[in-house]
RNA sequence: GGAGGGAUGGCCGAGUGGACGAAGGCGGUUGUCUUGAAAACAACUGUGGCAGUGAUGUCACCGGGGGUUCGAAUCCCUCUCCCUCCGCCA
């Protein structure tokens, strides 16, 4: 949610901020007007409350003084100041949910810095690194290596839960179970972040909070009865974590970390992505989350993503930072790296991490503020990043590790992790 | 799932319709005293909206929402959460 003071004082920015970001929907000029209606029944509504007020406390006087007859004409006169009150208060009330309705429905403004595009065509690559590896047969996708290997069952995964469902097995199981700990193992002890392990059901307002609602529900999963939402990222539960609190500017920054499963109901493009386990229903991920101070907002993005980037580095993929253009930046996000690795048998850049800074976006829904030295109250900064998302990686290193025998090398930072297996046959 | 009891400011805790944004205590800040600290004493010490350049004024907030009333922390309805006991369960 955006500052309704800095809205009214920077429309021609706003407008500017919509027409970068290609999103015509949005319906800020509402949101302005809305504001308008609202502050000037505000005034009226309020001038009233003022007069009931010092009336009330008339009336009470003059019962204690025994002049009852002034008091009842006092007390009939304060009636229709209430009718009045409770007349505009509807009309308030109504002006105050359109309002608060369309703020939500406001995206977040990009940086200066972010490629100017109307869509993800105009993202850039800032970064590459790592070399292809080259093989002496036709490497092969991972849902055939999965199931030459018999680790990635996607029939039984559909028997049970339909398309976009997968079972993992023996090495693949192990595999994403070691990425896991060892993802934790670097974040907690070489990047400072605290491990997090939370609830994987939320309240709606958790969703509005991060921005994942009203506008994205369609991809979300809920329980059909109670105010439940599936998260679809530890983001909504670690960044609620600080909802409605005010963080004492001591205790900033905080770097959190959580490793969940995620999911997304993916309605989108029914014919994408089909084959294997590239974009699935439900995926572990582990996520970090930072909340900063303000002027710290756009060196901890880099530092964020440089957290992310070292994980493949040290796995051996090649890998590349995308800057993503405005017109395919997220609705949340002022500013955002995806990080992409290769994956030599499906022939294609794997989406692994997106690293996003939030500014106050976030904060504002959620309500997370901190109090500075000087005593004074503001939002923090959010921001979080995939640290990474696991099946993607088990597909890269499947298919950029495996070997003219059909087996898979096991990366030598994950050994430990695995008992010390060096392969997957 | 059943029965009962709760939710008040950073914390503890008083307040059952009228001067209550809320006693008192703790904590915190500042000042006096002191070489310094402690103690003592004094003052200050919640968040947000609106109007105003500002001093300031005003409104709202006592778990959330709604209602009764001239007036609600206080009465009524409802939701959420916490505690105790029973049941069930890993």
């Amino acid at each position: 949610m955006l500052d309704i003071r800095w809205m009214r004082e920077n429309r021609t920015a706003l407008a500017e901020a919509m027409r970068k970001l290609n999103d015509a929907d949005a319906p800020w000029e509402q949101a302005l007007d809305l504001d308008e209606q609202r502050r000037s029944l505000l005034t009226r509504v309020e001038t009233l409350r003022a007069e009931r007020n010092t009336g009330s406390k008339e009336i009470g006087r003059l019962f204690q003084e025994k002049r009852a007859d002034e008091a009842n004409a006092l007390k009939a006169r304060m009636a229709e100041i209430g009718d009045e009150i409770n007349a505009l208060d509807v009309e308030l009330r109504s002006v105050e949910e359109r309002f608060l309705a369309a703020m939500l429905r406001i995206p977040n403004p990009p940086e200066d810095d972010v490629p100017v595009a109307p869509d993800e065509s105009g993202n850039v690559v800032v970064k590459e690194s790592g070399q292809k590896p080259r093989f002496d047969f036709d490497p092969l996708p991972h849902w055939d290596l999965g199931e030459r290997l018999g680790i990635i069952d996607l029939e039984r995964g559909a028997r049970l839960s339909g398309s976009r469902f997968y079972v993992l097995k023996g090495g693949a199981a192990q595999l994403q179970r070691a990425l896991a700990n060892w993802f934790l193992d670097v974040h907690v002890e070489e990047h400072g972040f605290q491990e997090v392990y939370p609830p994987f059901m939320v309240r709606e307002e958790c969703m509005v909070g991060t921005g994942n609602l009203p506008k994205f529900g369609d991809v979300l999963y809920r329980d059909a009865e109670e105010d439940y939402w599936f998260i679809p990222t530890a983001e909504v539960p670690v960044t609620n974590l600080h909802r409605d609190e005010i963080i004492e500017a001591g205790a900033l920054p905080l770097y959190y970390v959580a490793h969940t499963p995620c999911f997304r109901r993916e309605k989108v493009s029914a014919g994408k992505d089909v084959r294997g386990i590239k974009r699935v229903h439900q995926f572990e991920k582990v996520e970090m989350v930072k909340f900063v101070e303000p002027q710290h907002g756009r060196d901890e993005l880099e530092s964020l993503t440089r957290s992310a980037e070292v994980l493949v580095e040290r796995l051996g993929l090649p890998w590349r930072r995308v800057a993503i253009a405005t017109g395919d930046l997220s609705f949340v996000a002022c500013k955002k790296y995806d990080i992409e690795v290769w994956a030599a048998g499906s022939q294609e850049w794997l989406e692994v991490s997106s690293c996003s800074w939030f500014r106050d976006f976030q904060a504002r829904r959620a309500n997370i503020r901190y109090r500075k030295e000087d005593g004074s109250i503001e939002h923090v900064h959010t921001l979080n990043g995939s640290g990474l998302a696991l099946p993607r990686i088990v597909i890269a290193i499947l298919e950029n590790y495996q070997q003219a025998d059909g087996s898979i090398v096991v990366p030598e930072v994950l050994r430990p992790y695995m008992g010390g297996r060096t392969r997957i046959d």
